[in-house]
DNA sequence: GACTGTGAAGCCATTCACAGCT
DNA sequence: AGCTGTGAATGGCTTCACAGTC
């Protein structure tokens, strides 16, 4: 195994394969080939191959991977081996969906704050999760050691968001809102664009009535 | 102008460029050149330039690009140029979320119909809209010419879902199972998984302390 | 015989660099 | 002079094909 840079797609297809692999391992499958989870996640086999590939040597050759060891390495690898406290700012219809998906959770996540500059929002309550205001950020976040913050606010208040957090230590924000922002270069950073993939389906409707 | 084929992640950035043209619109800003649309969606200038190009030629040289006219092309180029009615089925919280958020109608597309086969969630209201079973999906679809459905269920039960929406005329699908769903070919369908870009947040934060 | 792991080849997207226009 | 549009060069991801292993 070398150490070569990871392509992001190959992270990517990893979360993917590691979905798969719960499914198969709770249906109670032992064992697995590159094929087959190829055909389950709609990659080749190849590909499958050499994503693993970058980290080690996980199957047998002629038998195939075991299913419960590799859904344990892929977790491993992502990180999610162990779980991760989230805060979230922006308490509107994105954040509250946000804090109760469940997805998150099943893979490790839980949001232990919430946080809006809102008089109305304040104090209202998320499942068992109340909402605070930007002040108490610092405090949720040193309480629960959180390095990875959500931005689901408007645009216009994304920026000012994201400087907070960085100013609040996290290491890591995941950003709703549909702007670019800068951050300094240690800062992980990745845009959800809900929309974008809706409008790549408009864009292929459209081109078929030519 | 030449039609090659467009590749998948120019259709992204210029759902991006789009959004960003429409936010240099609002604030009253009438040229922009390709370095700074690059700059304001972390891109670079060349890459601008290029993505463009595959749909003609819109700017001036020695000038750069009108933003009303360069932000209406995109939205024609992307099919959203007028609104498209959409189908949702599955009204839990995820699925709740989806039909209220702004940004969907903010770019022309609006919830027309929300299905569940869950008894304690029909008739309920989400809005102005009431979830029905899906029994009704056919005839809301023919009503308002509806061609995308977006599927917002437990993954086990997705791919019957996608079935039914085959069946009911549907012409393209966004998937949130986390899943992989099998359609006919001529079925537009893209996945969104919600935890992917988490994922690859705690996979860099791990990275770091090697 | 079956399936993995991997160097090499092929392919596609991004970046460069400059001609062309205003 | 400044910025676009684009062929050419680069770089990187994916696919192929086969040697290696069970």
């Amino acid at each position: 195994m070398k150490t070569l840079k990871v392509p992001e797609a190959t992270i990517t297809r990893l979360s993917v394969y590691s979905r798969f692999l719960e499914q198969l391992d709770r249906r109670g499958i032992v064992t697995v080939s590159s094929g087959e989870i190829a055909k389950g996640v709609g990659a080749g086999p190849a590909q499958v191959r050499k994503d693993l590939a970058y980290f080690g040597e996980f199957g047998t050759r002629g038998v195939g991977y075991n299913v419960k060891d590799l859904m344990r390495y892929t977790l491993k690898i992502l990180g999610i081996d162990e779980s991760w406290p989230l805060v979230l700012v922006g308490a509107g219809n994105l954040g509250f969906a946000l804090c109760n998906y469940k997805g998150f959770n099943e893979r490790g996540f839980s949001v232990v704050g919430v946080f809006d500059n809102d008089i109305n929002k304040i104090g209202k309550k998320i499942l068992d999760l109340e909402v605070y205001p930007l002040e108490n950020m610092r405090e949720v976040i040193a309480r629960h050691n959180v390095k990875i913050g959500i931005i689901a606010v408007p645009s216009d208040a994304a920026q000012e968001v994201a400087g907070l957090m960085v100013k609040n230590g996290l290491q890591a924000i995941l950003n709703y809102a549909p702007v670019a922002i800068n951050v300094p270069e240690s800062i992980e950073i990745r845009n959800v664009d809900m929309s974008v993939k809706l409008e790549i389906l408009t864009f292929n409707l459209g081109k078929k009535d030519l």
